[in-house]
DNA sequence: CATGAATGAGACTTCATTCAT
DNA sequence: TATGAATGAAGTCTCATTCAT
């Protein structure tokens, strides 16, 4: 009875991931970086934590390029260079890599947002400040296939979207409207622009989708295009 | 996708294609309305017509909510209330069939933009103009979905991508600039919009893709979201 | 995502099973037999129906010589004459086709055993009968290897357990007792055996397990025993 | 049955089954009980000899479970509380394992049969001995396990089967003709029985079927049946 | 034109077996 | 010896596509 029963029992995956291998997994990559008493050969739980991040690094550049359903696991294996039965060792199936792959690579992106809502500096530096991260840390990297992946998948993964919601966006948000109630208080944008946030990340969400599509036939300088963005929110204006 | 059918061999579908019998349907169809010396039931060519929008509409739903990897003909013929096979006269194979889908649903949105470029009224007054259009004909429509899966299934088919900036997007965007280069010389907007009418689409997307994904858990009043934007774009401004 | 949610759709096979297409088939195919306006070629629903007994029958003969576990159904598609995917139109999936064989050829076995017990002839007589019966449509038929399935198997098929149990044995055994009931105040048979019908039935398992363990070692002449068995039960004897 | 070793091959598991570790196994513990000379840790032999049967009852379980093609090794080990690998250090693969299951724990039951055919005692207190043995050392042990297992998978392994053909089945069905035919010339027993020691023991595998599948839902007394059958078996009868 | 039974390539998943540690 | 991660052959099941009716 091979297919059957997919709830019912447990994989290895379940409990490696909630042990977070994938920090371990750094922590002692940088510890056989060091060198300070550590094996020259990666201990066990340090390679299966690289296990499962190649697994996911190449999961996410075949979900990336086909799209979850046309996705092989097959070629996800070749990819990692591993056999096909490995990635079971790992993830139950393959729904639970996808998801897991967004998951995790969705989640750090939150990083210093939520302290940005302490600082004191000008509205308009703090955004130049996220436009900049944004182009480095998101779509310049691989993250930007893992929002793609997120737009294009998501609406058949209503978990993952909540979650993604919940903890990445709501919170950005939220840090993102004291700012802007402040700066609107001190005359730096429109105060109409408080209640929707959306609009500072619109560019951003543009340019990853427009790159995606269009990005050979028409290129988009990005960067440019949110410098221009930020010029037009922060414009000095005649009353308000 | 099992079995490519060898590129070769056209089908009857694909010979039909070319005749646009969607323009041809439309015509029927309204001559049936009209009455005008036109049969009780339907001719064949209306009829034929008729089926194949019943199964693109079909398509539709099920590409949207499975993407085009997932979504299975099966349900698309059951949708559409006809036999599996019936698809094939219509559509050499799925990848036609989905292809076909964006190409037919997307281009009839040009519509009167290029006009747009000759009229004269004040831009702020054409901006609403397409944020009404954009809500109405577009984001409470199927269109939505349309766009919706050319933004998730866009890269791996870049003919349509091509096809949709080449035959949609530049178009829209050489009358948008058009009409912001004669704004920006009247001081409406910020001269540098005029580079990025990629910025007065873009709340338009992220609506698109935002009520996808979590609509239904943070809601979006869309409207005043473009409205707001608009607001800011042409916000009187102090010198510029 | 193949092999998820076995539950949820329901194949056409489903519906073909409660409609009795077997049924249907004989008689089908016994109006093709005798020719009466029927078409030469059998219709749709007969040939559905011949197809499932096709399948079936091969089926049973995998299953009989590899048991459940152990059994391809790409073996039983070859030996039955049709691709693969053809089973999963007439059955949900392996197990659903391992539960129909059983159920459905368990059944007809009944038969006249119910109306046995209104009968009003010597019990040794009827016991004779019985033991051709079971020789004839049993033991040297397919049925054999049904019950052998059964006996294999039933362990992990509770619901066909309890089925053959209500449907079959419980009938027959309830049968049994009537008859031995009477038999016994006739003295024909000791009072004791009335509680034990299975005492009855007990040389008839043991032939099917003996001759499908050692029958090429050790030939069993199975009618011979059943006759020793029954003269030993209906021997005249002293007192009681 | 993934991955067919080559039939060459020995494993050490296969040399160690040659030494029948089992009765050195035995020894070593009888050993240890007694305690000469015995080191308080058991030896390699004994925990090599404890290991194998400890994965041997694991097997059983499990096999009697699913059946051979439906039982996973994996499980195998998780119940013995071994790693998988281990299994592989005593039994060449997974029909080895199976095998030597059934040759071993279906040997000792011979045990004192053969020496029953020297004594003189009754056939019917012999019958009621026998009995007490079945009831008590196959009924009520695992061995009802094992010859279940027999009976279900044995067609497919006609070597053990013809082994406990061999060594269990002919020597006792050997003894009993000798004890009836003398009892059948006392008269205790009709002569036809001679020829079909079968029905001797076919309450009892009736038993062991009945109770497997119908147990929980219609139990059966097997002391009592049993019993009932001596008593007509051995029932004082008119002429002869 | 329309149907839907049939096909079979190919996807996902399992699990017996191996082997480096 | 013992382990259990890794392998990959093979099994189950799906679904795009064909074709006889």
């Amino acid at each position: 009875m091979a297919k059957k029963a997919p709830e019912a029992r447990k994989s290895r995956a379940a409990a490696a991931k909630k042990s977070r291998p994938l920090a371990r997994a750094r922590v002692a990559r940088q510890a056989g970086a060091a060198g300070e008493a550590a094996p020259v050969r990666p201990g066990r739980e340090a390679r299966s934590a690289e296990r499962r991040e190649v697994i996911l690094t190449a999961a996410l550049d075949e979900f990336a390029e086909r799209g979850f359903g046309s996705a092989r696991l097959d070629d996800v294996a070749k990819r990692a260079g591993i056999a096909k039965g490995t990635i079971y060792l790992y993830f139950r199936d393959k729904e639970t890599l996808f998801q897991e792959l967004l998951r995790e690579m969705l989640t750090p992106i939150i990083g210093g947002f939520e302290a940005l809502g302490q600082t004191d500096i000008p509205a308009r530096q703090l955004a130049e400040h996220m436009r900049d991260v944004f182009v480095h840390e998101v779509f310049e990297t691989r993250r930007k296939d893992v929002i793609r992946l997120m737009i294009a998948e998501g609406r058949r993964f209503p978990k993952i979207a909540e979650f993604y919601h919940r903890e990445v966006l709501s919170r950005i948000f939220e840090a993102l409207r004291v700012i802007l109630k402040r700066a609107a208080r001190r005359g730096e944008v429109p105060e109409a622009l408080v209640e929707f946030p959306h609009l500072l990340a619109a560019p951003g969400l543009l340019a990853i989708v427009w790159t995606g599509l269009f990005g050979n036939v028409s290129p988009l300088d990005v960067r440019k295009m949110m410098q221009t963005h930020i010029d037009i929110l922060f414009a000095p204006r005649s009353k308000s």
